[in-house]
Parts: C-alpha cells; sequence; structure tokens
DNA sequence: CTGAAAGCGCTTACAG
DNA sequence: CTGAAAGCGCTTACAG
C-alpha cells in the first residue's frame, strides 16, 4: 500500500526526510503535509490521519528554518547576557528562557565579555532574523538601535534604560531603592554611611548611588564614604579592606548588589574582625540565594525578577505581534527584605521578629 | 550614478533590504554579491567594493536563515542546560558559549526544569537544524540518541556518559575523585564518614558515591552515613542536619557538590554550634565560587571547567565537520583543591601551608 | 571573474 | 478540502 520510498544515498550523510517525501508516502500534495502541520490549516480528517502515519513512519520533522524564511517568523528572540556568572543575572536568564519557551520562542544567546561588545553581537543576531532581542545589563548604541527599529525588531533593554524614547526598557527604581535605603539606615541612627559601587557608568550603579546620597543630604546626614568594588566579591572584599583601614570607618555599608555585599562582610567580620551589625550594617541588592544563607542573614533591596521579566515579555511579545507600537520603559520597584545584618529601626525591628 | 530604489512599502514593517537590492545598487548580479560575503568567493577587487559600498548604503545584512538552508549548515549549535542556577553549570554554560562563539557557532539555548523534558527539547532543536547538540547534566534517550544520529547531528553529554557507544561524552572521572576524597579522609585519621549525595539517580552523584564507599570498604573503614540532599543549598542544610541529630554523628561529611556542603557547613557551625574542621571536616565537589570564601575556606573537589569544554568542542566541532566520525568518551580527572574546611593527612599540610 | 538558472524546504494565495 | 504554482533570500555548479 505505501509507496516504496527508494533512499537517494547522499554521500555520508542520511537523507533528510522533507515534506514532500511524507505527501509522496501519503499520497497528497505537499500542501496537505504543510497544513497537516500548521495549526489553522484545513484538512480533512482523512487525510491528516495519513500524513501523520506517513510522517512518523518516515521520522518526519518540519524544518523550522525553511518555515521561517517564508512566514518571516524565525520564533527565536536574541537575549543578550553580559555576566551570566553573577547569580543574579543566571536566574534572570533562566526566567526568561522558561517564559519564552512557554510562549513558543526560541532563545538564541549572546554572552558578552565586555559590555561594549554589544553593537557586534547584535548585527548576528539580526542575520538569524531573530523576532525580537532582549539586552541586560547593558545599553546598545543609538545608531544601532536606530537599526533594529528599522528593520522592524523589537528590543528591550532589562535593568538599564535610555533618555531617547527609541527603545523598551524593564528597570528596578534604582534612585528609589537607594533612597529607601539612606531613610532605613538614618532612621535607625546610623551616622557615618559608606557607598560600595559597582561597575563604573553603569546605570545601576549610578541611580543607587544618587537615591542614596541624595536622600542623605536632604536629610542632613554626615557626608557618606564612596569606594567602587566593580560587582564582584573580590571587589567588595577589598573595597571593605580600604574602608575598614581609614581613621573614620562608616557604620553602615550600602552595597551596590549581593556579591559586593559578601564579600565585605567577609573582609569586615573575617578579617577585620567586626560584628555585623553591632559594629557596622551591610545592606546589599538583588536578592541572590546567597543573601539569605545564616553565615551571612543579608539585609537587601530584592529585585523582582519574575514579576520583571513578566513586563518585559509583555512588552515584548505585544510588539512581535504588531511592531507600529511605541517603545515603553517601565519601572519595578525593589523590595526590602530585613535579616540580621544591618541595624534597623525600632518600628521594623518589632515587624520583623 | 547610483540607481534609484523605489522602496515597495510593504505594510508596517520597513522594506528588508536583500542581496538583489544591493546587486542592483552595485550593478551586477546576486552571484556577485553573494560571492562578496562568502570568504571563498571570487570576485574582482572592484565589484567587490562596489558591492561593499552599495551593501553599506542599504544597510543589507545578509539573511543567515536563507543561507543555511541551502549550505545545509546553520552554525547554531543546541545547549540543553537543566540548572543554570548552579553556580557550576552557569560557569560551564558561560565557557560554552564563549567558545562556541568564537568559532562562529551561535547559542541555542534550552533551558529545561526537569531532567526528564529532555527528549522533548531535541526534536525543537532539530527542527531548527542545529549542526550539534551539547547536553549538560542530563542523558537523553537511545531512541532520541538513535535520531540525532540518523539526522548526523552530533550529540556530546557533558558531565554524563552511556553505556552505548552512540553518544559522545565529556565527563570528570567522578569514581576516581571520589575514591581520592576517601583516602584523603582516612589518611588524616576520621574514623565515621559520612557521604551526602545529589539528585537521585544521577550519574554525577551515584559515580562519586560508588568510588567514596568501595574504597572505604577496601581501606576496612567504619561504615559510613549516606544522607541525600538534591544537590541544592537547603538540601545539603537539611541532610546535615539529620546526620547530627544522631546519636553516632559522623567526623568528616563528603558533599556530592558544593552548595550541598555549604548548606551543611551552614548547619553544622551556625546552628550546631560546631567547629569545622576540629569536630568535623566537610568536602565538596565543584570548585565554585563560594568555596573559595573566607566563610567556608571549602575543601573541594574541583571540575576542570576549561579542560572539559575545551575537549567537548574538539570532539563537536570534528563531528560537525565529518559526521561519520564515531562517537568517543572523554574523562577529565577533578583536581583536589585543599583549604581549611578539612582536617587532611600530615603530609599535605606541610604542603598548603 | 561573472551571470543565469536551479534549488534549499517550506507556506500561501489562488483556483477548483 | 485540495493541489499547482510562485516565492521566501540565499548559494552553487555550470557555462562563458
Amino acid at each position: 500500500m505505501a509507496a516504496m520510498i527508494v533512499e537517494k544515498s547522499e554521500g555520508r550523510e542520511c537523507k533528510v526526510v522533507t515534506s514532500q517525501d511524507v505527501a509522496h508516502a501519503a499520497g497528497v500534495s505537499r500542501s496537505a503535509v504543510s497544513r497537516t502541520f500548521t495549526k489553522g490549516g484545513s484538512v480533512s480528517e482523512h487525510t491528516r490521519r495519513r500524513v501523520l502515519a506517513a510522517a512518523r513512519k518516515l521520522g518526519y520533522n518540519p524544518n523550522a528554518i525553511a518555515r521561517s524564511l517564508i512566514t518571516q517568523r524565525s520564533n527565536m528572540v536574541g537575549l543578550v547576557m553580559a555576566d551570566i556568572t553573577n547569580p543574579f543575572y543566571a536566574r534572570v536568564l533562566e526566567s526568561f528562557s522558561e517564559k519564552l519557551q512557554s510562549v513558543g520562542q526560541h532563545v538564541l544567546l549572546f554572552s558578552i565579555a565586555k559590555v561594549h561588545d554589544i553593537d557586534q553581537a547584535l548585527p548576528a543576531l539580526l542575520q538569524y532574523q531573530v523576532d525580537g532581542v532582549i539586552i541586560t545589563s547593558a545599553v546598545l548604541s543609538s545608531a544601532m538601535a536606530e537599526t533594529c527599529a528599522k528593520a522592524g525588531k523589537p528590543v528591550i533593554l532589562f535593568n538599564r534604560y535610555v533618555r531617547e524614547t527609541i527603545t523598551s526598557a524593564v528597570c528596578t527604581d534604582n534612585v528609589a531603592a537607594g533612597r529607601e535605603v539612606a531613610n532605613l539606615l538614618l532612621d535607625a541612627g546610623h551616622y557615618r554611611c559608606a557607598f560600595l559601587a559597582g561597575t563604573a557608568n553603569t546605570s545601576t550603579s549610578n541611580d543607587r548611588q544618587r537615591g542614596f546620597l541624595d536622600r542623605l543630604a536632604e536629610r542632613g546626614a554626615l557626608a557618606p564614604l564612596v569606594d567602587r568594588g566593580d560587582y564582584c566579591y573580590e571587589g567588595g572584599f577589598a573595597a571593605a579592606g580600604r574602608l575598614f583601614a581609614r581613621a573614620d570607618p562608616p557604620d553602615a555599608v550600602f552595597c551596590a548588589n549581593d556579591v559586593m555585599a559578601v564579600g565585605a562582610m567577609d573582609q569586615i567580620r573575617q578579617v577585620r574582625g567586626l560584628r555585623v551589625p553591632d559594629d557596622v550594617s551591610v545592606i546589599g541588592f538583588d536578592g541572590i540565594a546567597a543573601s539569605g544563607w545564616p553565615s551571612y542573614e543579608l539585609t537587601t533591596m530584592e529585585q523582582q525578577i519574575e514579576r520583571m521579566t513578566s513586563e518585559a515579555m509583555e512588552i515584548l511579545m505585544a510588539r512581535i505581534a504588531d511592531p507600529t507600537l511605541p517603545p515603553e520603559t517601565r519601572f519595578v520597584p525593589a523590595r526590602l527584605v530585613a535579616r540580621a545584618s544591618a541595624r534597623l529601626p525600632q518600628e521594623m525591628l518589632a515587624a520583623v521578629s
């Protein structure tokens, strides 16, 4: 009954089975095969059954690349990430890939070493006809943004935002979070604060610093110390070393991320022999897993990852469906997670315990 | 001079510039354009210059999808990962993506929640015509392996291996590492060891356990305690809680990975109030960043990530170039990183200090 | 070196 | 519901 398929032996590679082969085997046209594998396709139950049977027998797998060439939709989203090794971004990556997969999108991952590599990564992404691009912790040049806009490819920045209204963005409200930390530390009676900055020229670090320092100044607090730790453990460890070698060390340190805060705590307790929070309060940012470990009990401003990735997905998918939609920037508040590493205002202590 | 290009307004989307457009603008054929963008293409310097100029002016970007349809090479590699959130695998991912990008391959990432999801992930990968597949910490069914083999797509398992000689693999020699830890603890005079297993039915955990227990038995050591922590912090924390609630607690704990070891140490010191290594030695596996933090100083069997990913790349790229090459399995030794969390044999103490 | 033509594997109006 | 035909954007023998 079934047509005999003569395999045209193609050198070393086994012949790949194509919709044509399935059509032959099922005794229908390629159109019928295509419709069977397209979800809205109108096929009779009879032919659908024949096609499916033939496809299964031959081991047919539709070629997504060929399909996307004609549909102009690749169902791939480019995901550009700068520092996967940072536990915060590892969770962001996991969250995005889960959400993208759940809506049938595939993840074309670009890992960039330096933030500047982004303008080289994007053309490659565009060549692969991704339906959209998500960029975390980096910002593309306005020329590149222009190129993407012209190509009708929506771009979403994650944890960055730009003044020009050409690119969408989802970002924690870092300025507000910085202000909140200032209030918290002052209310608890700290008198000499320090800010431990992340990588230079990143809006995340800058905004957290600005909110923190501005609010400190508004309330007439002592001028805070500022040092820098490049967003990594070693950086936080070293910066805390400098901070506490001073004659006038701080009694509170606000770190621009948790990884640095953990490094700072190790320096403060293991090397300097100081107590946290009795001698010095430490507050971090992100809410990574280690912040909750009993060894640290780090008070931190948590970034709401799931909410942020959901908002980004919403913006992205809407613009993939309708590229004429204007860009949109959304800010998500950080959330205080109060733990043992910081002396807190009286009223909060009651609430926590 | 330059030909006037009339943009055919295509609804909302801006017209995408194609090799045809560039050909027109440069006054040459599509073939010439194609050759200019193919690295071995024979084009005169004159036409190459004209083509490049036209391409730049129009903002032409070759369509990689269309190209791969004809070349039968997508320059995409499927990367299947089970737990990006584990710092060890985050580093593996970063290492692979860096190496793949450096050889012009692009990463199609599949993040799977459960290890069993892998047989669903692979068909999707295959539909996108990836040139090969790397699977970390999971093992595909032999039926799926068969499918990949038939499609001529090389598959490399990372940190897994299979008996059937149909799939390549790169794996730490977990059995040998387990034996080494047994020797180490026994030589240092420990008398009651415990093994803290990872996720059930994973070869990594099983092999580490087997090597450890076998060697302990060979040397006539006391029967070791065994508990399970599912490869996560909370699991290690809880398992250590059970271990040290016993009347006969161990004086040494070998954990199947570092994340559990860190959890165990927090339980041992913060909750139980025991000292490490004075009361109990702790040894981990992987060599994650936290193992080196002063708060833990965790002695661990480090997996040589860079070497392992390099070997995997070697195997993969060779088989992409020549699919007839037979599968190959390579084992890489783990490396002891001696730190303060374990009492070590006398001779090693001298070497370390 | 160069161009016309065929074709990669699919989808999609268009008639029937 | 169904099939023949055109076409997505590219590359690659094949002649010249």
